[in-house]
DNA sequence: GTGAAAGCGCTAACAA
DNA sequence: TTGTTAGCGCTTTCAC
């Protein structure tokens, strides 16, 4: 005896074939729109499945064939403006390549990082897109190439994994926003960045495991160096993980006698932190201090004065990265690439000499 | 004799039991975590797993359970703040309950919506939450509710659709909201939305579907007939469906002799256009004209001046929503639960009386 | 406590 | 062109 199933019972490739009077073969041919079926059973089959509501249970296909049809995506947060675009740009060219796109968030945490991979390669996604939070443990990345599955890197790069990258030179452009303050006759300029390290102290490249973000302080570090400043690693800031880790960070920077005369920011998010903080204490900008931040988010350009940003592209690096990685899914067998996009900068109102030139 | 398999072997639990000398079975268990198993052999099928470094088929196990372990969501547009900050609230909800969030975009077209809903049950999510971009066919939201999946509703609520539903009270917030514009003097008030309609003309609200913007337009023009104003529907425009439309819409709206002296902007990202839009003209805030916005976005309160907004907890709308929705899946069975969350208004510097006042 | 066997809904050989 | 038959990797009776 048959008893009641515990979950609703759903029409199947079965069903549809007894009602149209066919093999199942035959339906699912219909149905998953393969092989090849005459006319009149064909519409037979549809007018069944549409008489009985037939859905297709993907899972079942998705374990037959394979493939699953959906890109699995790792994003740094979901709430950084960047990571949206660029999640928008991926979805985009994956819904024109017939591809759906499940979205997990690693909050820039490793550990979640690692599970958000785990969930889905367990889901069988065909391929990944990864903004990998660290370059110290990459063991599960290495695992999805293990796994069989493409992967690609999008805005970060990994020295030591050999698959297709896309990002923008950070070194290059972080050196060309530092010089622009640097020009503007700055000399105690700050780099303020969301790395988590120990004390927030920063010592050497050596303790920064982001690929962007060493670069970006790299580039940073030349330019000042190479402008006769002293000892210019004095003034990174690190830890600036959340709104209220940079508000204190910020307000620690800006309160000290040795209050840098220029900030350089290393996402909106922080930017607008430190420029709350700044407003705040009554600071001007750029009369009494000057700032530059990365990704030109909506609110620099609504500000006054406006913030002078360095402008990523980053929906074409979404978009860039999926195309990179639809192709392998589509089977093509190349050397592995590793794009790098060009960026610009737009100077605004943000940027003006140092408050002690103008006394 | 064996083919080659064209796609990566992947380690199954036979390939486990076999090595731990158990049957397919017992591994199953132990791998599964579930029925018992002695201690020794757990070890060993344990010891196996780890060798052969085996990883759950997440598909077959959602597929024999039919359980999946997965929230489906559809937002109506994941670069809208409001969102990707709601967004936020359903996965901390889901990640404490043990599940995991599948995200898909509508870019509030009702075909998306639909393609998204059927990938979903097609996915065999556990239940999904929803911001139907429309109340006039929900057809695709009923069936999700005969697929025996729970449904969840955010932000919008449908009164046809007896399921969970959390949402605040739009009419109300629209009522204080133009109460402080009237307060201040105001009689030419226009509120930008983004509906789509033929013509972007409103002529009634039958014309409106979306249940929270309806809510709105009706509890703006109440009281905007209560404080004796002529005609007010007459500075309703639909339309602003992105950017690019809103900057239009915007700039003929203030370019009229018939200029309103005030506008009630929907969501932050019409508001954000607006306001480079009276910027760009010269107009100030709020001498010349004042502004009000839906959603306390980051923006809001760095600008010169700062904009009053409407602060929807929009953080716990999200949490709220998913919490209702794991509830009934963790079978608990109850009416269904229309949460209103509270709201509140948070003035800042947008407003100010009507120019001609001043005159 | 463990194993054998059936089956989830589908696709993919192969035969007819 | 259509049908038969095996699976995919897992869980789940039901015996032992």
């Amino acid at each position: 005896m048959k008893r009641t199933a515990p979950k609703t019972q759903s029409i199947t490739v079965s069903d549809v074939a007894r009602v149209a009077n066919v093999s199942k073969a035959t339906a699912a041919r219909v149905l998953g729109g393969y092989g090849v079926v005459s006319d009149t059973i064909r519409a037979n089959v549809m007018a069944a499945a549409k008489a009985l509501d037939y859905r297709p249970n993907e899972l079942a296909r998705s374990m037959t064939t394979g493939r699953s049809g959906i890109i699995g995506v790792v994003v740094g947060d979901i709430e950084n403006p960047f990571f949206s675009l660029a999640v928008r740009g991926i979805s985009d060219a994956a819904r024109a390549a017939g591809f759906n796109v499940i979205l997990a968030n690693s909050g820039e945490r490793i550990e979640a990082e690692r599970a958000a991979v785990r969930l889905l390669i367990g889901k069988r996604v065909d391929g990944l897109i990864v903004t990998p939070s660290e370059s110290r443990d990459i063991s599960h990345l290495r695992d999805i190439h293990r796994s069989g599955r493409p992967l690609a890197l999008l805005d970060r790069a990994l020295p030591d994994l050999d698959v297709d990258t896309v990002t923008v030179d950070d070194r290059d452009i972080a050196m060309r926003a530092t010089r622009i303050l640097v020009d503007a006759g700055h000399s105690k300029i700050a780099y303020v960045t969301a790395v988590d390290a120990e004390g927030n102290e920063y010592r050497d490249l050596g303790q920064i495991y982001t690929s962007s973000v060493r670069e970006r302080i790299d580039g940073f570090l030349k330019v000042c160096r190479d402008a006769g400043i002293d000892r210019p690693e004095r003034h990174i800031c690190l830890g600036a993980t959340s709104p209220d880790e940079t508000r204190k960070l910020a307000d620690k920077l800006l309160s000290g006698p040795d209050r840098p005369t220029a900030i350089l920011a290393s996402d909106s998010l922080i930017a607008l932190e430190i420029f709350k903080v700044m407003r705040q204490r009554g600071l001007r900008i750029p009369q009494d201090i000057s700032l530059i931040t990365f990704h030109d988010a909506d609110w620099t350009s609504v500000t006054t004065p406006p913030i002078t940003v360095v402008d990523q592209p980053v929906y074409a690096l979404g978009k860039s990265v999926a195309e990179l990685l639809i192709r392998r899914l589509k089977g093509e067998a190349r050397p592995t690439e590793r794009l790098i996009l060009p960026t610009t900068i737009i100077e605004r109102g943000s940027v003006g000499p140092p408050a002690a030139y103008k006394l």
